[in-house]
DNA sequence: CTGCATCCCAGTAGATACTG
DNA sequence: CAGTATCTACTGGGATGCAG
């Protein structure tokens, strides 16, 4: 999180940001959770239901570190039983048009990668 | 890397290829490889000295993921001292648009999510 | 319903030393 | 020069149980 950046052609400024960045979009759910909340606001136990393989506790820890960078307004209704609600910021939804061109890139893409991956491992499977 | 997916607008190739890429560039030291050999051909060393802070077993590590997926082609010249020059193939090259994308969206954005964090930051100081 | 606390395991980073 | 081997330490993440 505070590393050395030695880019020739670029000072260390960008180099952190994007650093920062994906330090917090590159974890197993954070993408998915903001992919699914720009379809609009939604409760914790919906989100745990669109999304079955995450269990409760990285829900709760991905969603407060969503909050914590100002990506996901938390929005808590104090009735019993309590309603939590949780939707994008402006700044969550700013991030649409990188994680699309990401998204576009990786679909573009995977058969190369899957292609290549498969060729290196072949490649390395004769030496086993 | 083989998880479920049970995005609402979307079925589960897209997402499923983010998550390959994901797990692909979001490790700590891809992005910063990748960026590095956009200037042209280095060498292993080459690269050690311009990211001090990698060690060598990180960057080998982080060279042969980025060779399996077809984003980096490794060369050997067989002479002695041996010489291997890594060079970015044109999936790597690829790679630049998205990255860029990120890359200006994690400038521009920096600053309102330092903030965030200083007033979240805040905000739960109190409570201890 | 929401979410915190605890325990536990597997994966992965780092340091160091050694090899072709 | 360009790695590999080994060992240790840290962290992510799942399971479970408890609380407001």
């Amino acid at each position: 999180m505070d590393m050395n950046c030695a880019l020739p052609d670029r000072d260390s400024g960008p180099c952190q940001a994007v650093e920062a960045t994906l330090s917090r979009i590159g974890d197993k759910w954070s993408v998915l959770v903001v992919t699914l909340l720009r379809g609009g606001s939604r409760r914790f136990n919906e989100i745990r239901r669109l999304v079955p393989s995450i269990s409760q506790r990285m829900l709760t820890l991905t969603l407060r570190g969503l909050e914590r960078d100002g990506l996901v307004l938390r929005t808590v209704t104090p009735t019993t039983p309590p309603r939590v609600d949780y939707e994008l910021t402006e700044l969550g939804h700013s991030l649409a048009g990188p994680l699309d061109a990401l998204r576009d890139w990786a679909v573009a893409h995977r058969p190369a990668m899957q292609a290549a991956q498969a060729a290196f491992d072949g490649r390395h499977a004769e030496a086993a």
